[in-house]
DNA sequence: TATGAATGAGAATTCATTCAT
DNA sequence: AATGAATGAATTCTCATTCAT
């Protein structure tokens, strides 16, 4: 599913630039023009070689699509509450985590819209965001049960669906947020989403809402 | 927000009847084929009439779009928490509303992709739905300032961006749900959202586990 | 196989005029080009229409070839020996088919050639030709098998395969003397091919060379 | 005929080498995909050498099709009466050559297949195999002559057309055999084609037809 | 000689939109 | 109002050929 998504591996040192060059100009039109609008012409024409020179290394749009969020998955990054096992305080690691991934989230909200633009068209990358989603969902899940088990957690619901639950509910947040320009503080986002958490699951916590900040905003 | 839709307002029983038909195909076109893909030739096809009539009622493909939206508005509800106001259990009420919209949601799931489809390409029908979304956002977080008011809710968080945060995560949950099939049995879905929901706003709640339903599920 | 070969059957008046005048712009550039020089371009230019009519009518160039095919089946004829049945001098018969067909093929070498290079090419159009083939090879068998039966033809050769023989032999002439350009006195062919025929088959004849002729030229 | 074909005589040993795998793997591909669709690339991949060096070699694909036709010529044989002059008993070597003529017409039927299509397209081939087949065009016309001379063949026939058309009958028959699959057995067709020419040149024979063998099949 | 990445001309095809009937 | 044939702009994709290494 990663590697023979290239049409070849380019084994020359030139090869391999060539092909860089195309997967960032085309983050870069992707981001500028959309999926749809986007041209493979326009895409070759930043990376300033010929139209034929695409097919080199791709077989269509979709492919040098699913290059761009290959090299990119670093940047897409799914909300979560790491590392919450075993340790003293989970309201903290929760607000930082929730705090961390809307940061993420706001320096790449062309992408993330991109990414929601292509997912809403092409079955095959909304399957792929699908299944990566669901690695999060897994990871967050193991995290609430061990909470469950410690006592530190409401034990009266399923971790997955929970998980699966909260998870959504950051994510959509930020995408309402910083792809749809919903605004609103950040820091309020941080706290209100952190809150809500924990509050969710009842986790115990001390978060306090951020100070000099207005009741609401357009 | 209906006056500039149709291109003239059919007066003649004939032109009603051909408008109508034009607008029930492009929903079953669009169902069908997705927003991008279908073609105004099938649509017209469909409502079994040349293509030159469709520019007797529409200016291009997302005028009648927008017709088909605007027919189906009653199926596209946004989740919320109805007539918390001065009632007894607000628990209740949330549970119900949450039913209620995620059973509206699996109805029209195909509908529901097509809006997010189309959301995600035109900017219009985004803003369009994003000032539709915000109606309702502002009648949960009134019903939340009135829980909160009356001291049934947690008075620490700001009622809109809660309103925001919750009424996202039930839909985004009806989404990964219904659209991309990630499955979880019905009523385990709504117990937990409106756990979660009741939980995170601290309203106290009876609500417990439907029965016979093991602990996860893919 | 005929009907459904077009795209559409233009239903009006002016649908059927330019549907004609594609097929007939085909012919022209098809002989003028060959097939694969053919650009659909050059086509619609010929016809007076826009490119993307030709898409109205035909959905790919085969397509096109084949209406073209269907319009000037009357003009591919096959070698034979018709109405031989029951006739006092089937040599004549066989001399007035063969000089028949010869001048037939000598009016429309271009596009006999043309049918030969698209049967090199798309095995389709090969197997319709083969299939035409047949009914004559079949057609001419049984005259064959009258005259055997009748006693006036060598009774120890298949009639079948002595057909498809005397019929491969007749059109093989005529490609090589019109498409090839092999040249050659037109009534000493017609002579040469009819006496050889007649000898094949031990048919009594009293065909004599035509006068006033070289032996042989290049 | 040899000389200019090649762009470069290669001298070395690793030219020899390299040019000879570009002929085999050109032949390989001309036989599977056809003239038209054989890629360069796929022949220098098959030669497993790189796409430049197709150039070292060759002009373009018209001059390694002649390199492979060069190579083959051996097994591209022309229907004939070889060694007729003199000999006792014509029948029998005109028997011989055409069942020689057909089973190498059936060993070598892709190739044939492949010259027939590239010379409808290519008009340098088509001359060339017009040229070619001349040759024993005139070869069968000395032999019929022979005959003639000695009373032996029908006197009122010209020798070299009715060569011609005895040629084509025969190479005519076996493509219809071979390449467009027309089937009948194998002796049967050796005798209906050797009776047949004995007859058309009223030359004496004691051909009879292959035993246990029905009038016809398809 | 061999390599293989880069080139770019050229043709097919789609379908929203127009407009004469 | 309805019809449906005609329009043509706009883009993708192929692959023979070149050329720097």
């Amino acid at each position: 599913m990663t590697k023979d998504t290239a049409r070849k591996s380019p084994l020359s040192k030139r090869g391999i630039r060539t092909r860089q060059a195309l997967v960032d100009a085309a983050r870069v039109i992707f981001e500028r023009d959309g999926y749809l609008d986007a041209r493979l012409s326009d895409i070759t024409a930043e990376a300033k070689c010929a139209t034929g020179t695409f097919y080199t290394y791709f077989l269509d749009k979709s492919e040098i699509f699913a290059a761009v969020m290959e090299a990119t998955k670093n940047e897409m990054l799914h909300p979560g509450m790491e590392h919450v096992d075993g340790v003293e305080d989970p309201a903290a690691i929760i607000e930082s985590s929730n705090r961390a991934y809307l940061e993420r989230y706001r320096s790449n909200a062309k992408l993330m819209q991109l990414l929601e633009q292509v997912s809403s068209i092409d079955p095959q990358v909304r399957e792929l965001r699908r299944a990566r989603g669901w690695v999060f969902v897994e990871r967050n899940a193991r995290g609430i049960k061990d909470l469950q088990d410690r006592g530190l957690a409401d034990p009266d619901v399923d971790p997955v669906m929970a998980s699966r639950v909260l998870s959504g509910m950051v994510s959509r947040l930020a995408f309402a947020t910083f792809v749809l320009k919903d605004g609103g503080d950040f820091e309020q986002l941080v706290y209100t989403a952190s809150r809500l958490w924990c509050n969710a699951l009842r986790i115990e916590h001390q978060l306090t809402m951020p100070q000099a900040v207005e009741k609401s905003d357009g």
